[in-house]
DNA sequence: TCTTTGTTTTAGATTTGTCTAAAAAATATT
DNA sequence: AATATTTTTTAGACAAATCTAAAACAAAGA
């Protein structure tokens, strides 16, 4: 496996959390980077000519066989460093995630498989999401309520139990529907109500009786 | 503290294992960072305006009191390193210089406090040299013989126990005398001789013999 | 379909860190 | 001291990653 730059890594990574089946579009990838749409172009013909996204010009990107394999192995190095830090340096679950991004960026295979042993091989990050293994594999499709779905995670509006037409009127004021894919931000014990944001749009709140209505699936 | 990039991290460590009393020159830095004379006259400007060195044109540079710590951080950083790599995941001593290369630059003190309790406050990595405290106190002028001296350290020769003239004939052949700064690269256990290597020239070899008769203090 | 709106790309500039080649300064030699 | 050699700095260029402003394109509305 090559070098890549901190740089292209964050977008790579990026695309991975925003794509699923769809492609992934210049102005989304720049909300999510805090960048702008004229750098994603940039970028993205340059991982093109490395063959780690499909592009052409105005019609969105996804990644590559190797752009995928690449996202999950800079995921692994991110989760295994979150595990790390909260399980045997006792940080704090919110403060793990800043760490790691700059953790994530180490590149050297022999340290991040010998950490993962040195941790026996965990299964989960400390916020619940799933750590690739060392070739490349992640627990997958897991449907969870959107009440216990980890934070920062992105996943995909599956199912919804509730259909009444009250449920349905307050969903699609806040553009939520399935397919829907969304992060929980914040969770609010007092009330149990979250801070949830959509692609491209700003975050927004939701109570806990509609949290737990709506079921999620993870990302591939 | 201030965040650096890398390559300022690296000028700033390289500065400090070249300097002892005297002041650094132009072409020492760019031997040691494998780099050209005139990328280290633009990076010593820069840290100049960033008040982390001395420097005046043509005059040789040397750390500020600001520079000094920077330095003495860094190499924090990179002795804890190298001694988790050794001591939990089981890297062998030649392999954690690299991956601690890369280690260091990840800049959170909370990381690093966190890391130093974890590992049980060691006091020196696996290469045997000492690891300064969260405060940047470094165990300083111990006097060892040349061939007890860690790996990759750089220490100045302080006394030679045999004065005969065969030995000062060797000594003055190979140019080491009182106050020269040099770092033992490889050591040979067949016959202990030394590979070592001084300031601006190429690594020379010398006998266990003439190891023996040497001494040599670390840097401050 | 034509036009307006919004998205994406291009063109050109900027910053950081590097380089080469040439000029300037310091050191060494005769 | 005058000259030659070595060291250091300057000047100008380049690659990576970003930006702004303007142009090209796509989508939506009239």
């Amino acid at each position: 496996m090559l070098n890549y730059s901190t740089s292209e890594e964050n977008y790579i990574k990026a695309i991975y959390h925003l794509q699923k089946e769809g492609s992934v579009t210049t102005n989304e990838l720049a909300a999510e980077l805090q960048t702008r749409p004229a750098s994603v172009t940039d970028m993205m013909k340059k991982l093109r000519t490395k063959k780690l996204v499909h592009y052409e010009a105005y019609k969105g990107f996804k990644l590559t066989v190797d752009g995928k394999k690449l996202a999950l192995l800079i995921i692994r190095r991110h989760r295994l460093w979150e595990f790390f830090l909260a399980e045997k340096l006792k940080f704090s679950w919110e403060e793990v995630h800043a760490v790691a991004e700059d953790l994530e960026h180490v590149s050297s295979k022999k340290l991040i498989d010998k950490l993962d042993e040195f941790l026996g091989f965990p299964r989960y990050d400390p916020h619940g999401d799933p750590i690739p293994d060392a070739s490349g594999k992640i627990e997958t499709g897991k449907q969870v309520c959107l009440s216990d779905l980890p934070l920062n995670t992105t996943a995909i509006v599956c199912y919804v139990s509730d259909q009444s037409s009250a449920m349905l009127e307050l969903l699609s004021h806040k553009k939520i529907g399935l397919g829907t894919k969304l992060e929980v931000k914040k969770k609010f014990s007092f009330d149990q109500s979250l801070e949830i944001k959509l692609r491209q749009q700003s975050a927004t709140n939701i109570s806990g009786d509609l949290a737990k209505n709506i079921f999620v699936k993870y990302d591939e």
